[in-house]
DNA sequence: GCCCTATACCTGGCATTACCGGGTATAGTC
DNA sequence: GACTATACCCGGTAATGCCAGGTATAGGGC
């Protein structure tokens, strides 16, 4: 692993939960469509990462789950927030513009 | 520990040891001095977190240190960035950029 | 002399989180 | 019948921040 890969797998460590969830919210979506559009985001690696994060937001109760048939393959799981789930992306809101804020201030002064 | 608190704690997964490059770059400064910035940032909890991240630091060869007599107290010990240290620091601020918009964008779409 | 506070550094054990390599199952194509 | 695409999942690993504690020096008040 290159130095400037583990720079952006710390980056990633915090903001990917809450990425995940702002997807769900803004249209439900199954696992492996979600992997695809993270990985086109640049937020995850691969789709090992998303799955038990999936797992363990679905255990949390953030999220609710169903089975969908499809056209072709597999059935898809699909993901729908809970309130519980919507309270805690807006947590996530409050909590990312400060730090976001503190971020660039700080590397600002350095340069 | 609270929902908030998780929020917070990981957010700050990955960005604090490139904030702290960034203040030691921005003139020389010693741990405790450090660890009330931070804090006041909001950027670390304790000073726990503090030093055994600049132990890593200087195991890893980002940073080098001095002591310096005090007029009061313990003496301190000084960090300055190597070489190295810089160009980490320069990979983070490459990596930060679009991560954050990339954050910013997604959290966008769902509100 | 003795306690208390402020300064200043450090450690061990813990929980969380992303990564990697691999595995399983279904449907369509050549 | 082999191959590819879709779609889901698991086990082990490394990293990072947190907490609760510990150590040492200097000065003020009694």
């Amino acid at each position: 692993m290159s130095a400037d890969d583990r720079v952006t797998t710390n980056l990633r460590k915090g903001v990917l939960e809450f990425c995940v969830l702002a997807h769900i919210q803004a249209g439900d979506a199954y696992g492996f469509e979600l992997a695809r559009v993270l990985e086109a985001d640049g937020l995850i690696a691969g789709e090992g990462t998303l799955y038990p994060l999936l797992t363990r937001l679905r255990s949390s109760g953030l999220v609710e789950t169903r089975w969908v048939e499809s056209d072709a393959g597999r059935p898809r799981k699909y993901y729908t927030l809970t309130p519980v789930g919507v309270a805690q992306l807006e947590a996530f809101q409050r909590a990312w513009i400060p730090l976001r804020d503190a971020v660039d201030q700080t590397m600002r002064r350095s340069s």
